[in-house]
DNA sequence: AAAAAAC
C-alpha cells in the first residue's frame, strides 16, 4: 500500500530506458534538484519528453499560473547522456526525466478511493452549506471564497480537483484556504469528512510551487522536506499521503510518507529520491531525525492533523521535540496549521506555543451530525454486552433486504477485548476482523481493507480507528465500551454519517461510564437527540464537574477560541481577534446548529457569548 | 487504566 513509488522504479522498472544509463535512476541530491538551471543546461534545447518520460494519462507538462516548476537539478554535466530525453522539460519535481509518476487516480484504486470520494462529494447537499455555522477570530481574517476558481491553485492542481470530482469547496475549505494562502497560522476546528485534508494540502502544494527555487542544503543522505504533516496513527498518515498525492499529481511536488511498523529501508529510499511534503507519524519521524536522515530546517509549512490528540499527554513530548527541539524554524518563520474536530481549552493553550498570530476557525459540520447521526444510548451491563450486540447485528441483518450486511464499526476499550470480541463474533457467524495496536501493520491494513470491501462487514477497533479514518459506508458505530472522554466519543461516532449520508451510533452505557454521563447528555441535547430519562438522572447524580471535558460554550463546534475568554484575554480591545469588517462574508455568523450545525432552538446563545 | 507512537 505504501510501496507504489518504489514499485515504479525498482530495478526492472527502468528497463525500457534506452539510454546508456539504465536501471535505477541516479540519485539527485536535494541541493541539486532545486537549483536554477546552469549555463550548461540552459543552453540545451528544451525538447519534448521522450517516450520513456511520458507520464501516465496526461499529454503535456503541467502548468500553473506562476509558471511551471523548472527542472534545474539535472542540468549539470555529471548526468550527461540523456539530455535529449527531456530532463529540461517543465515537468519539474522528481520526475525529472527518470521516473514516471504513478497515477494516484489509477484504475486499481478506483473503488477504494476515487469512486468513494466522488460519491461523497456529489452526495453532499451543497445547499446545506449555506447554513453551516462558521466562526473565525483573529486579526484581519481573510474572507472566505465560494469557488475553487476564486483561488487560482494553478492548472495542474485544478485538473486534480476535477479528477477528484470536487465541484465546490466545502465550508472548511472555503474558509481555511484563503487564510492559509495569505500565509497565516491557523487553528481550525472542523470534522473530518468535511474536506480538511484538502484544506491544508492545497495551500501547501501551492506554496511549494511558488517557492520552487528554494535552495536546500548539501547533505547527500539527509532529506530536507519543505512541509511536514503529522498525524497520530499510521493509517491516518497513509490516508493523508494517498490524498495528498492526488492533489499534487503532476505538479512536481513530491509527497513521501513515513510511519512505523513498516520497513524503514523503503522509506529511506523514498526520502533519498527527494521529498517536498513529508507525511509522518511522530515516532518514526523522531527516528529519522535521530539518524539525521531527515532535517526540518527547510520546513516552511507544518500541519498537525488531529492536533488535539497530537498534543495530549501521550504525544506532547514527541511533538515538542519535533517542533521545538530539533532544527525546525521557529513559529513565525514557518506557517503552522492545526486541524481537529475538537480543541479542548488546555490543548489550545499548549498549541498557542506553536503558533504566531493565528486565526481560529470553527466550522460546523456538513449536513450536521444532528440530522445525520442518530445517537442511541442503551443501558447494558458488561456481562450482557455480547448478546446485546448480537441482537443489534441480527436486527440489522434482517433489515437489509439485499443480503449485503452494511458496515458496522464496534469500538472497545482494550486490545485484548478487541481480539476476544472478534473471535466470539466469528464463532457466532458474524464475519468480523479487528484493528488495534498489538497487530502488525500488515494485519492492520488488511483488516481495514477487508472491512472497507465488505468482506468482513464488522470491524472491532480500539481508539486507533477513532480519528480521521475515512471509511465510506459505515452505517453503524457501536460504542461497545464507551470512552472516558467525550471528545473521543465525538470522533468515534464521526466515522459514520459522513458527507451527507445518514448513520447510527449506539452506545452501551453502564455504571462504569458514570463519569461520561453528564457530558454525554449535554452533547446529545445540543445535537437535538433524544436522551433517555435514566441517563439524565445519571448525569444529575454525578458530582459537580462531570468530567474534565465539559463542553461549555463550544457545543456547536468542537470548541471556541480560548483567546475570546476572559481567562486568556491577551488584552487589546474586544475587536482584536474578531474578523471585524471581514465577517460580512457569506459564511460568518450563521448561528444555526446544535453540535455541528443541526437545528438549534430559537434563542440559542451564540458561541461568542 | 488504556491506547497510540520507533526498533
Amino acid at each position: 500500500m505504501t510501496n507504489r513509488w518504489a514499485d515504479s522504479v525498482g530495478g526492472s522498472g527502468s528497463d525500457n530506458n534506452s539510454g546508456p544509463r539504465t536501471g535505477r535512476a541516479a540519485y539527485v541530491p536535494p541541493h541539486l534538484r532545486n537549483r536554477p538551471p546552469s549555463a550548461d543546461s540552459a543552453a540545451q534545447p528544451s525538447p519534448a519528453p521522450s517516450p520513456a518520460n511520458d507520464r501516465v494519462g496526461y499529454g503535456g507538462p503541467p502548468r500553473w499560473a506562476g509558471g511551471a516548476r523548472p527542472d534545474p537539478g539535472r542540468g549539470g554535466s555529471g548526468y550527461g547522456g540523456r539530455n535529449a530525453g527531456g530532463w529540461n522539460s517543465n515537468t519539474g519535481g522528481w520526475e525529472r526525466g527518470r521516473d514516471r509518476e504513478v497515477n494516484p487516480f489509477g484504475e486499481e484504486e478506483e473503488d477504494a478511493e476515487c469512486a468513494s470520494s466522488g460519491q461523497e462529494t456529489t452526495g453532499i447537499n451543497f445547499d446545506a452549506y449555506e447554513d453551516i455555522p462558521v466562526e473565525a477570530s483573529g486579526d484581519n481574517v481573510p474572507p472566505p471564497v465560494n469557488t475553487f476558481a476564486e483561488i487560482d491553485l494553478g492548472e495542474a492542481v485544478n485538473a486534480n480537483i476535477r479528477k477528484c470530482k470536487y465541484v465546490r469547496p466545502t465550508p472548511v475549505q472555503r474558509n481555511a484556504i484563503p487564510i492559509l494562502l495569505a500565509g497565516r497560522d491557523l487553528m481550525a476546528c472542523a470534522q473530518t469528512g468535511s474536506g480538511k485534508t484538502a484544506a491544508f494540502c492545497f495551500p501547501i502544494i501551492n506554496g511549494i510551487m511558488r517557492d520552487n527555487l528554494v535552495q536546500r542544503p548539501r547533505a547527500p543522505r539527509t532529506a530536507f522536506p519543505l512541509a511536514l504533516i503529522l498525524s497520530p496513527t499510521r493509517e491516518l498518515s497513509s490516508q493523508i499521503h494517498d490524498e495528498a498525492r492526488k492533489f499534487a499529481y503532476q505538479t512536481g511536488v513530491r509527497v513521501v510518507v513515513a510511519y512505523g511498523g513498516a520497513p524503514i529501508s523503503q522509506q529511506l529510499r523514498e526520502l533519498e529520491r527527494g521529498v517536498d511534503i513529508l507525511v509522518a507519524t511522530p515516532g518514526r519521524l523522531v527516528d529519522l531525525l535521530e539518524r539525521a536522515r531527515v532535517s526540518l530546517q527547510m520546513i516552511k509549512y507544518l500541519a498537525l492533523d488531529e492536533a488535539d490528540r497530537m498534543l495530549d499527554m501521550g504525544f506532547e513530548p514527541q511533538i515538542r521535540k519535533i517542533v521545538e527541539q530539533v532544527d525546525m524554524p521557529p513559529s513565525g518563520r514557518r506557517q503552522t496549521m492545526l486541524f481537529s474536530a475538537t480543541f479542548p481549552k488546555e490543548i489550545q493553550r499548549l498549541a498557542s506555543d506553536f503558533l504566531a498570530n493565528y486565526i481560529f476557525l470553527a466550522v460546523g459540520r456538513v449536513g450536521s451530525s444532528t440530522d445525520l447521526i442518530l445517537q442511541r444510548v442503551e443501558y447494558v451491563q458488561d456481562a450482557d454486552k455480547r448478546s446485546h450486540l448480537m441482537d443489534l447485528l441480527h436486527a440489522q441483518k434482517q433489515s437489509e433486504a439485499n443480503g449485503k450486511q452494511s458496515l458496522t464499526l464496534v469500538f472497545v476499550e482494550t486490545k485484548k477485548g478487541a481480539d476476544s470480541l472478534e473471535y466470539w463474533l466469528c464463532q457466532n457467524g458474524f464475519p468480523a476482523t479487528t484493528i488495534h495496536g498489538d497487530r502488525t501493520q500488515q494485519e492492520r491494513e488488511l483488516a481495514l481493507r477487508s472491512f472497507k470491501s465488505g468482506r468482513t462487514p464488522i470491524l472491532v477497533a480500539t481508539d486507533v480507528a477513532a480519528r480521521g479514518l475515512d471509511i465510506p459506508h459505515v452505517a453503524h458505530v457501536v460504542n461497545f465500551d464507551l470512552p472516558n472522554d467525550i471528545d473521543d466519543y465525538v470522533h468515534r461516532i464521526g466515522r459514520t454519517g459522513r458527507a451527507g449520508k445518514s448513520g447510527l451510533a449506539t452506545a452501551f452505557f453502564n455504571d462504569h461510564n458514570i463519569s461520561l454521563a453528564r457530558s454525554l447528555v449535554e452533547l446529545m441535547q445540543e445535537a437535538n437527540q433524544e436522551v433517555p430519562n435514566w441517563l439524565v438522572r445519571y448525569a444529575s447524580r454525578v458530582s459537580y464537574g462531570g468530567g474534565k471535558n465539559r463542553r461549555g460554550g463550544g457545543g456547536r463546534f468542537g470548541s471556541r477560541d480560548i483567546r475570546r475568554e476572559g481567562s486568556f484575554n491577551r488584552g487589546g480591545g474586544g475587536g482584536d481577534y474578531h474578523g471585524g469588517g471581514n465577517s460580512g462574508g457569506g459564511g460568518y455568523g450563521g448561528m444555526s446548529g446544535g453540535y455541528g450545525g443541526g437545528g438549534m432552538g430559537p434563542g440559542a446563545p451564540s458561541a461568542w457569548d
